[in-house]
DNA sequence: GTATAATATGAATATATGAACATATGAATG
DNA sequence: CATTCATATGTTCATATATTCATATTATAC
């Protein structure tokens, strides 16, 4: 690999370029955050909290999927404190954790459907 | 599986949940979108063309990655368009393809930030 | 205590994905 | 035309991930 035509002061460019883009770190760590709302299923489950908790029978009832299949995606979602737990009894009421989650699931909706 | 305590009007309960989540052709874009954006490479990629265009080369070097993983990316980028591509001679120019793209990022950064 | 309901979890499997490597394509230059 | 530079792409491999299945845990009721 050569020198770039369009980069005649490459080196000075190049630096300014690293010093603008956050440590690594700070990427991914957004990165992380980014992949926890890819999925079709978190999605969802998400969406079933707004406004509400809910039990883990009702949102695998809600989503037609099976108890345990929620279950693990719960813990994906809690493990990165986008929803909390509650027990009550025997049951396990779930809620959104986080003021910002309807907002970038929003934000995204409308990039996505201006598409 | 059997009633869940919490849930005594159940189906109906169920019904409202159901017509409350979007059609799942929705979600699924939602969550592809939100894949795009979660990975390292593809955050720092996006990072880089805030506010200017760049050939692979510069954006490889940048990110001290190889032109082939860099290309990959831009491709997956593109198809998402959230960036679009010019050609000047060898180079391919590369830029960012949408206005949301800043604040979708800046929001989870936001976000990551007050954990 | 036992039985049952609700949830959590470990293992296995299938699929998806990112990067490396080699190679192909496109464009300028002699 | 051949050569070189910049970029694109196909393949392979290793890793990550979502779901299923079986089982464990937790809580209530008897």
């Amino acid at each position: 690999m050569d020198m770039c035509s369009s980069c005649q002061y490459n080196p000075q460019i190049v630096d300014r370029l690293k010093n603008q883009i956050p440590d690594d770190e700070t990427t991914q760590n957004l990165a992380e955050m980014f992949k926890v709302f890819g999925d079709n299923t978190r999605i969802r489950i998400l969406w079933t909290l707004f406004d509400k908790e809910l039990c883990v029978y009702d949102i695998a009832e809600a989503l037609s999927m099976s108890q345990s299949a929620i279950s693990h995606q719960l813990k994906t979602l809690k493990q990165a404190r986008l929803i909390k737990s509650r027990r009550e009894g025997k049951n396990a009421f779930y809620s959104i954790d986080d003021d910002h989650v309807k907002r970038i699931i929003e934000q995204m909706l409308i990039h996505v459907e201006e598409q």
